[in-house]
RNA sequence: GGCGGAGUAGCCAAGUGGUAAGGCAGGGGUCUGCAAAACCCUUAUGCGUCGGUUCGAUUCCGACCUCCGCCUCCA
């Protein structure tokens, strides 16, 4: 069956058809993070859904080129640069590394590229140069050099592939830096910017003088040097539509690299924002986090992962600290059945049973439709729930479904770690409540159930004796 | 103003031209020494409002209301 995602290029839902002629090595570009600071949660929505993407990819058999870039330049770090006075370098590491933390923290599978823009200089410079050869880009007296969408459009290509754009109606708005006064029409973008005092060191050689890359053209230059000059899926967050993508494709397409008759990229996805407690995330409202944050309020990366993943990628989603709960109280019940089919199964392995994988499949498969296919796991969970209960599922199917759960998990990456390691003094203390309760001495029994909860520990007494489980 | 998206139970959120998935929370029960977990029952005659089409609309059409995003470096 086939894999099916909104297009934005087209504006609807299409089967998604690779370049590769043997359909299974696939090249996906997101953009990823600007290292200025920790990213926040609103962030970590997009690169998750990207990670659902790639996992999911690879769960149907694609070989995944995983690309995403590190913007390590730009006028945010510049400013920040100069106000802690460091290097770049050390400024953008730090941020950087935590990142990286973060991103494994919410279990996303490490992208085999990740690409920083200040190691790409020279695949910028030679990119603008063939922009400049062409006769799309110009340098403005000011020293910086701009894409011309008039030019641009004057050789045939479209500008507004991703939206409908009234160029007419652009104009500069307060977002326009007063040091793009030079451009020749208030759309065109810098793809180099001179020099300027603030800059301080944070500054490049290049044929036009001294100066850096606009933030567009690091985009349009690593994902052609890593994934060719035509490549199959760029994800994003939807802000990124316009300018940056749209600007993506008219820098590379302008360029002409493509094959004739190749996009630069054919299937766009963009991940929808989301809202903090029913409100645009912001510092003064108090609902601005990042992941760090809810770490230190005692979230899991995997609750925090399970909760960005129970909505739909194209719709707002709001995050709530309710539903964070909620998450985690939803993934107790995965894990508890999970932990008993597991035990039920023992040493007995099994195929995966095909049932749940196939509705997994099919939810996903219709433009990653998530909330249909934790309906097919849940709904699963309930009717083993009732086996186990009825003392009606054997070690065999029980570890079908075990197989069949670590196989669907591989897409979502939610679940507990298998065999934990239950410390002796815990062990001890379960033992002697055992004796209190066979000694029919309940005060005591209960009394140790609480010094456990204490410790993290909770208690389940079943008919084959008391469970362990970490809360 | 332009373009786009959305309004479904206390909260989050699917879905369909034929009478509303799933998760969390709530209520009742079974089990248990008591719990926990699990299971069973239960919680929207209703899907922003008003019209229209239809045998029938939450689902199609129109208008309106509200919210959100983008409109130059914000995921």
């Amino acid at each position: 069956m086939a894999l099916r995602l909104f297009n934005t290029l087209k504006r609807e839902i299409e089967e998604i058809v690779v370049r590769d002629p043997d359909k299974r090595r696939v090249g996906m570009y997101c953009c990823g993070p600007t290292v200025y600071d920790y990213a926040h949660i609103g962030n970590y929505r997009t690169f998750v859904f990207a990670d659902l993407v790639r996992r999911y990819l690879e769960f149907k058999g694609y070989a995944v080129n995983h690309v995403m870039n590190i913007t390590d330049v730009e006028d945010k770090i510049i400013a920040r640069v100069k106000s802690a006075g460091v290097t770049l370098r050390d400024y953008t590491a730090k941020y950087e590394t935590a990142f990286l933390e973060d991103m494994a923290t919410l279990r996303c599978v490490r992208p085999h590229h990740l690409p920083r823009a200040t190691e790409h200089i020279p695949e910028i410079i030679e990119l603008i140069s063939r922009l400049l050869a062409r006769g799309v880009a110009y340098q403005a007296p000011d020293g910086s050099v701009y894409f011309s969408i008039e030019r641009y459009r004057g050789c045939g290509c479209r500008y507004g592939q991703l939206l409908n754009l009234d160029l007419d109606s652009l104009r500069p708005g307060e977002r326009v830096s007063n040091d793009e006064y030079a451009k020749e029409a208030v759309a065109d973008f810098a793809l180099w910017k001179a020099r300027v005092p603030e800059d301080g060191a944070v500054t490049w050689p290049s044929p036009w003088g001294e100066g850096r890359p606009g933030w567009h053209v690091e985009c349009s230059a690593m994902s052609m040097k890593l994934l060719g000059p035509s490549f199959d899926l760029h994800l994003g967050g939807e802000d990124l539509i316009f300018p940056h993508h749209e600007d993506e494709i008219a820098q590379s397409e302008g360029a002409d690299l493509q094959p004739a008759g190749e996009p630069f990229v054919r299937h766009w996805l963009h991940g929808a924002h989301l809202l903090v407690e029913g409100r645009k995330m912001s510092k003064s409202l108090g609902n601005y986090f990042t992941l760090r944050d809810l770490l230190a309020k005692g979230y899991a990366g995997r609750e925090i992962r399970y909760l960005l993943l129970s909505a739909h990628y194209r719709e707002a989603f709001n995050f709530t600290l309710e539903n964070l709960i909620g998450a985690r109280t939803a993934l107790n019940r995965l894990d508890d059945c999970v932990t008993k089919l597991r035990e039920l199964a023992g040493p007995v392995t099994a195929s995966p049973d095909p049932t749940l994988i196939e509705s997994i499949r099919t939810a996903l498969d219709e433009d990653l439709n998530v909330s249909a296919a934790w309906a097919a796991l849940f709904d699963w969970v309930r009717e083993l729930n009732r086996q186990i209960a009825g003392q009606t599922l054997s070690a065999e199917p029980a570890a079908a479904a075990v197989a069949a759960w670590e196989a669907v998990d591989r897409i979502f990456a939610v679940g507990a770690p298998a065999g934990l390691e239950i410390p002796a003094e815990i062990t001890a203390l379960l033992e002697q409540r055992q004796a209190a309760r066979k000694a029919r001495d309940f005060p005591k029994a209960d009394t140790l159930r609480d010094t456990l909860l204490a410790k993290g520990w909770a208690i389940e007494d079943t008919p084959k004796g008391p469970r362990l489980k970490p809360r």
